[in-house]
DNA sequence: TCGTCATATCCAGAAAACACAATATGATAA
DNA sequence: TTATCATATTGTGTTTTCTGGATATGACGA
């Protein structure tokens, strides 16, 4: 029988990672600000409001599409980003059980982990 | 009667931002790898383990206390590190908090945030 | 084909993060 | 007081990230 093999050492899974990387920003954090409500925004609706240069913004919701906060649609001219909910969930579900089980809080039970 | 009055506009809590700017750097991610278990590790032995000098180990360490992400506690001479549970465990749960409100899975119901 | 619109990419310069060596701090022992 | 040990801080050079202007791409309309 063959199982998924994980390495036996506290390891942040490939979508916590980008999520982090993505997040990390404040610039990027104020953006994610502006997705409220699962809108959709296109770039330069971003760009004017974050009062930032086009090639900037575009640059940035690229980094948050690659970190998987982010999706994308392209409709004629114009691409809407909007929230990767899904992958949003999936990061930080990731993020939670890596870090329960190797630094769980005091009254939880210590996993076999590592 | 008065309440604790949040913003409308989907933000970040301080442990949220805290916790994403620590955790942001792939090298203290790998120091936080070094801290399964709950275990304590002192300055140096951290150093030594990831190969780094002591004067960036002692303030990657820094950057990860004052994300919350690690507490310290000293004795004597030397300090010890650990996971600070509970500080990461509310900032999870305030990230997740805040991206489930505002850009809630396509099966969630969508709360009454902002 | 040519012009435009929205976005992406390229290219500097500016700003921030990172790493190391050296020095400072703070507590203890001699 | 002086010496020592573990850690913190400072200084400096290096690397990365951020930003805006300019240019490229790609799709449409005239």
């Amino acid at each position: 029988m063959l199982m998924t093999m994980t390495t036996n050492a506290f390891e942040l899974s490939d979508e916590a990672r980008g999520f982090l990387k993505a997040m990390a920003s404040e610039t990027r954090q104020q953006i994610m600000e502006l997705f409220v409500g699962g809108i959709e925004l296109t770039v330069n609706e971003v760009a004017e409001r974050m009062s930032l240069a086009q090639s900037a913004t575009s640059t940035h919701l690229a980094t948050l599409r690659d970190g998987g906060v982010l999706t994308s649609r392209r409709e004629w001219k114009t691409v809407y980003y909007r929230a990767d909910s899904a992958r949003i969930s999936k990061a930080l579900s990731d993020l939670q059980a890596t870090l329960n089980a190797c630094c769980p809080p005091d009254d939880a039970p210590t996993a076999g982990c590592c």
